[in-house]
DNA sequence: AGCTGATCATAC
DNA sequence: GTATGATCAGCT
């Protein structure tokens, strides 16, 4: 225990990072901290990103931004997911920025949200505001591929939204479309916004968006894992 | 209460 | 603006 330290490198195998993640089950997100040597906010109202860094940290990610999978020699992404005293997720899940122009002859076999999916590794961390960030749990982590069912879900939903979007009407979809995969914003605030493709083929300006997994759709493989795992 | 639309920090 | 990491918070 005393000698639970971040990862100094990237992880050389899926068993190496995954043992390392099952090292910080149980732990609090304050004593995690301490030992990595980051300073704990008060809340996340202005460092949402803040657990996803700290587990990054201690699982041997580059941390910063690249346009790659958080472990990309392992071909794996890191998932960090609030839960409830149930277990059940408290928010959805960002998965990628959705392509809103040349998006002709793609397809979801070749999709970034296929890609960003294939392999994910899953932390559960304790997630309601009435527990100090500093008191809250890591839980049990969760080496995940989506399976035959749950890739048909995706692969439907993301053909219908890219359909729309493909079509022009982006500005009509809401995040009610899509069963277990919605488009929502994603960006610094409503008034960014970056190119799309209007209802008669024109460019138009609308807010940037994002693909989120759904609730449902998260809780399903979390509540999956489990149940296994369990009984 | 839960969901949808909006938002926060940081690097480049 | 885009990409990384996500959660906030007003409204239904």
């Amino acid at each position: 225990m005393s000698s639970m330290t971040p990862l100094a490198h990237p992880p050389h195998s899926e068993a190496q990072l995954l043992a390392q993640a099952q090292q910080l089950a149980g732990r609090t997100l304050g004593e995690l901290a301490a030992m990595a040597g980051l300073p704990i906010p008060r809340d996340l109202k202005r460092d949402k990103g803040w657990i996803g860094v700290l587990l990054e940290v201690w699982l041997g990610a580059s941390a910063g931004s690249k346009p790659e999978q958080d472990f990309a020699a392992l071909g794996v992404e890191l998932k960090t997911i609030p839960i409830d005293g149930a277990g059940r997720p408290l928010e959805t899940t960002f998965v990628c920025v959705a392509p809103l122009t040349g998006n002709t002859g793609v397809s979801w076999e070749t999709s970034h949200v296929r890609h960003k999916l294939r392999r994910v590794l899953w932390i559960p961390v304790e997630g309601s505001r009435d527990i100090p960030l500093a008191q809250r749990h890591v839980g049990a982590p969760l080496l995940w591929s989506p399976n035959e069912d749950e890739e048909r879900q995706l692969r439907m939903d993301w053909e219908e939204l890219m359909d729309l979007i493909v079509l022009g009407e982006v500005e009509r979809v809401t995040a009610r479309h899509g069963e277990v995969l919605q488009l929502r914003p994603k960006a610094a605030n409503s008034k960014a916004l970056t190119e799309a493709v209007g209802a008669h083929g024109e460019p138009i300006l609308t807010l940037p968006r994002g693909f989120y997994l759904k609730k449902n759709f998260t809780a399903a493989l979390l509540a999956r894992h489990f149940f296994l795992k369990t009984y």
